[in-house]
DNA sequence: TGTTGTGAAAACCTTCACAGCG
DNA sequence: CGCTGTGAAGGTTTTCACAACA
């Protein structure tokens, strides 16, 4: 993608397909953003592959396929951009406007989710907060009204609410995702552990801590005693 | 691995390797584990990998294909037995044993984990809690009281530790995954914002908010007006 | 009959290795 | 020279489709 047209692909005649860009490759490119941004403020200029990917836990072959994707233009010989590949990342990955989010379920981890920090920071400003439970219905947190779930349909819809995160227990989840559904809400984060069936188009991800657990202790149990599989330093996210 | 010996492959002479279980498949066992533990719960004895595949959100096929990396023996016409099921995929997850978890940084979100009460019902412990502040040390959070972080190398390593959780600031954890990893802990499951770099053998899983939500705002940013990209529902974890 | 277990094909993702350019 | 962008190779995961079997 060297310098000439910056998105060529299309599929169909009519609807242009900005070159499909790989769920993995989508993932990735918020971490690079989260590395991006820490050498913008450390007043880094220019950064070459190697040393991003190494910063950002992976392979630098990897990396460069990946921003290949998002048609980035590094220069040869020296590097990218850390300011203008940051914009380009940021632009791909939609967060050139904000994101209206609201949270259900404010019990627990519901409240430590609403309080936290690192949402405003990045455009997504907590809108809505809902939970079914009287005493906490009323209740303020973060300075934002905890409201009743009765009200998802209205509220969600009233703010323009695009992000829906769901901290409920797995009874009430597909309820409580069906609501906002309902009032037009397109994705969906869902901490509960449970399955949600939503409509085509509707896209959910999910954070379930007992399954990474699991997934640890898979890994424990297939180490007993203190072998080492292998020498190479590694790296994670 | 019809009927016949239950775990053939080996590669090396002197090394059994049962039969090298895919990062996928153990992902999604986890999965399959919940619905299976509440199918049992109802008492249902008797599942066929497509009622089973519908309610984990996967296709059958890939279920079975999962099942077979373990092993297991469901019977033709009929289905999988529930309970025996559960019991093969408990032990091939190492849940047949408990794993002592510590938690490090009792903030916000740590603070939320660390009364999380899913943790206990599976077998993992909340063996011990850390913070560097000193508001918080001494204090006590569901009956596990909050040690200095200086405690770590000595704590974890006399209460066995084999879990731990990384709930710092991004700038405190590679700091604390280096103590752990000391004190002999090979499992880290990090909340952090950071990339930890640990040596080989120590495995390392990431839960981070901020790139989920900026996966879900590129798919919020692909559909700005309703199309549907695809008439099938959908299911998802 | 109904359902599993599994080869084979397809899709997807990662890594290598190097041409090409600044 | 150093580093990007990428074709090609290699690996992993998903899906298909059907033989085998209770």
């Amino acid at each position: 993608m060297d310098g000439g047209v910056s998105r060529p692909a299309r599929t169909s005649p009519g609807r242009v397909t900005p070159d499909r860009i790989p769920q993995a490759t989508v993932a990735r490119l918020a971490v690079y953003l989260r590395v991006l941004t820490e050498m913008l403020a450390e007043g880094v200029r220019t950064v070459s592959s190697d040393v991003l990917a190494a910063a950002a836990g992976v392979n630098a072959a990897k990396l460069r396929k990946d921003l290949s994707h998002i048609g980035s233009s590094g220069v040869r010989g020296v590097g990218y951009d850390v300011s203008r590949l940051t914009e380009q990342v940021e632009s791909v990955l939609g967060l050139t406007r904000s994101h209206a989010v609201a949270l259900v379920g404010v019990g627990n981890l519901g409240h430590a989710l609403a309080g936290y920090g690192g949402f405003a920071q990045r455009g997504f400003g907590v809108a809505a907060l809902f939970d079914v439970d009287p005493e906490l219905v009323g209740t303020t947190i973060a300075g934002v009204e905890v409201l009743d779930v009765a009200q998802i349909p209205r509220v969600c819809a009233a703010r323009g609410v695009t992000i829906g995160m769901v901290a409920t227990p797995a009874a009430a989840a597909q309820q409580v995702c069906d609501a906002m559904v309902g009032a037009g809400v397109r994705s969906i984060l869902n901490f509960a552990p449970a399955v949600l069936s939503v409509p085509a188009g509707v896209e959910v991800r999910k954070v379930d801590l007992a399954v990474e657990m699991q997934i640890l202790a898979f890994h424990v149990s297939r180490r007993p005693d203190g072998t080492i599989p292998d020498a190479t330093e590694k790296v994670y996210g």
